[in-house]
Parts: structure tokens; C-alpha cells; sequence
DNA sequence: GTCTATAGATCGATAGAC
DNA sequence: GTCTATCGATCTATAGAC
């Protein structure tokens, strides 16, 4: 097995469990390698797994998702990307997204700033490509936290409702009225 | 201490670490009570307590917000009074919601069904509204799952960007969106 | 109704054989 | 690089004094 698959069966306990109920048992169990095994490849146990998880998923929602805002198309055409690019970023598994599953209790406070720092970076570009379409800097902003508002929400909804469908249908309404608004 | 002080209590802990994180030392230290003294008061044990949270949500949601929409005010007024409902759930300390909280690992197993239903319920409800507010059936599913994403969205984004006033800027603007629209 | 003390299971983490 | 065996800490839950 490659460090992908690995890194992959492991994700799905943490999201499935969150960081506190991630144990390393049912890590070791899902991954299929012992638990001493596990600390051959993440020395730092529960804690660096998880933080390598964690940033992984970052680098891939950057690259996936934000990257697209970068870019030099035309605003409203990087928002749509954006909105396609987290809706792929989604597609591997990750219902309710790691990051959302990183913010409760303990790996919060081990990982939190981390996070917190990187959202709040995403936050702001996300804010400037409104501004760039045209919105006035307060509106850019309360644009901004209503998308990424809906994107989180949904993926939670989409577990709730137990219809992954819905999120694919609120990813085209949400194109749909970037283009038009 | 009476009853719901100590349900208060308890709850942070749950919505702070998590249905898995929240460890019975954790609840006993946080509520100011011994172990034993918990299971008094549930002697079913953690699963109980979970178990009288989860409801006592749900009725407190239901009641502050949902039953707003089973009146006879007209359809678009019932809706941003449902919108401020939510909104005062949020205010007795709930975070990202304590539902939000139990839809992960064991808890979502133990206490899934109730939850699932429940929330189809509200679904259904939320969409007939928006039905008499105009919209075709298909239509008002998908509104209806729109506003419970960006709804349960808002919430993880105001934890996630440490922003408290964020969640309240997004419940204005999903009601004038809801009045306008 | 609350406490201390503790049982038995499971936790994160390590040692050492192969 | 993976395994079995095991450590001390912590977990859920209980017993019994007050």
C-alpha cells in the first residue's frame, strides 16, 4: 500500500469519528497495520497524523478550490471555478470535510491556529475577488462568509439528510446565481 | 443547582469536544459534580446524558424556530421569523449546534435515527413553506436545503473565523434575501 | 445526593523479535 | 516494515461510606 491510500484510510476514521474519537486502534484497524507499525511511519503518533492529514487537505483545497481565485480570468469565471474546484475537492471521500472534523475540542487547540491563520488568508482572497466583481469592500466581505457559509453547510446537510445529491444541486444553484448576481 | 443549569453545563462540553471527546471526567469536572453523582442523575451514563441533550435540543429548536413556521401568518413572514428563531437557539451558548455535534461517529450511531428523522421532518416543513410562498415543489426542496446549509454553515464559519458577529451579519441578510426574494 | 475508592476495559505509546 | 506483548494513564462504570 502507497502513502496516499494510507493517508487516505486514515482521513476516513478521522472524519467519520472526529480528532478525539479517532483512536488509535480503529486508525490501526481501518489502515490495516498494527499500531506499531502506525509509529513507524508518523513518530509523533495520533497527534502527528493528524496534523499531517490536516495539512494535506489544506494543500488540496488550496490547489483544488482557492488557486482558481488567483488566477487571471475574469472574477465572476474564478468564482465559478472556485465553486467547482471545492465541489471536486469534496469528491474523495470527504463528506463533512476534515477541516470542519479538526475544529472541535483538542485538535482544535493543537491545530487551530494553524487553521485559523490559513481560513482567514482564504477569507480575505475570497472577499477580494468579490471586491474585483464589483462588490463594495463591506458587501465583498458578507459575500464572501455567505459562500463559504453555504459550501460548509451543505456538506453538513448532506450528511444530516443522508442525500448526497444535495449537495451536488446546491453547487449548481450557487453558479447559477454567481453568474447571475 | 437545578436541572437545566446543569444540562447547560454539560451540553458545552459535548458541543466543545464532541459526542466521542466528551469524557465523563470532563462533564463531571465542567458541571462541578462527582462521576458517581452523574449517574445519579443518568444512570445510564454518558449515553443518557447525550441522549437527554439531543432531545432537549431538538425541542428547544423546534419549538424557538420550526413551530414558527406552523402558524397562519403568511408564508414569507413565517420564514423570517424561523430565521430568528434560529438565531436565539444559537444565543444559550450553542456554538456550532449540539446536532451538529452529535452527527459524528458513535453518537450519529447511537442516536442517529432520531436525529435523521427529525430532521426530515423540519426538511419537509421548511419546503412546504417556501411551497406556499410560491415556489414550484422541486424549487422549494431546494431552497429549503439552501437556507438549512447556509443556516448550519454560518454557524461553523462564525467557530472557524473566531467572528460571533458574523453569524448574526448572515441572519440579516437571509432575511431581507428572504422578504426581497 | 454527593463523595472516595476502585474495578475492568481501552487509551496512547513503547520494547523487542522477526 | 510489521508483528506480539506490554506499560502506565485514562476511560466508563460501580460499590459503599456519609
Amino acid at each position: 500500500m502507497d502513502q496516499a491510500q494510507l493517508l487516505s484510510r486514515l482521513q476516513l476514521v478521522f472524519q467519520e469519528h472526529g480528532y478525539e474519537g479517532a483512536t488509535l486502534s480503529k486508525l490501526a484497524a481501518h489502515s490495516g497495520l498494527g499500531k506499531a507499525s502506525l509509529y513507524h511511519h508518523f513518530p509523533g503518533g495520533k497527534a502527528e497524523i493528524g496534523a499531517t492529514l490536516l495539512s494535506g487537505a489544506i494543500e488540496r483545497l488550496e490547489k483544488l478550490a482557492f488557486a482558481a481565485l488567483r488566477q487571471n480570468a475574469n472574477p465572476r469565471q474564478r468564482l465559478t471555478e472556485f465553486v467547482d474546484g471545492f465541489a471536486t475537492y469534496t469528491e474523495d471521500g470527504a463528506s463533512p470535510c476534515l477541516i470542519a472534523a479538526f475544529s472541535q475540542g483538542s485538535a482544535w487547540v493543537a491545530h487551530g491556529d494553524a487553521v485559523a491563520e490559513q481560513f482567514q488568508s482564504w477569507r480575505a482572497l475570497l472577499a477580494a475577488t468579490f471586491q474585483e466583481a464589483g462588490y463594495k469592500p463591506r458587501r465583498a466581505r458578507r459575500e464572501a462568509d455567505a459562500l463559504l457559509g453555504v459550501l460548509y453547510g451543505q456538506l453538513l446537510l448532506a450528511k444530516l439528510s443522508d442525500d448526497p445529491g444535495a449537495f451536488r444541486r446546491s453547487i449548481k444553484r450557487l453558479k447559477k446565481s454567481l453568474l447571475a448576481g
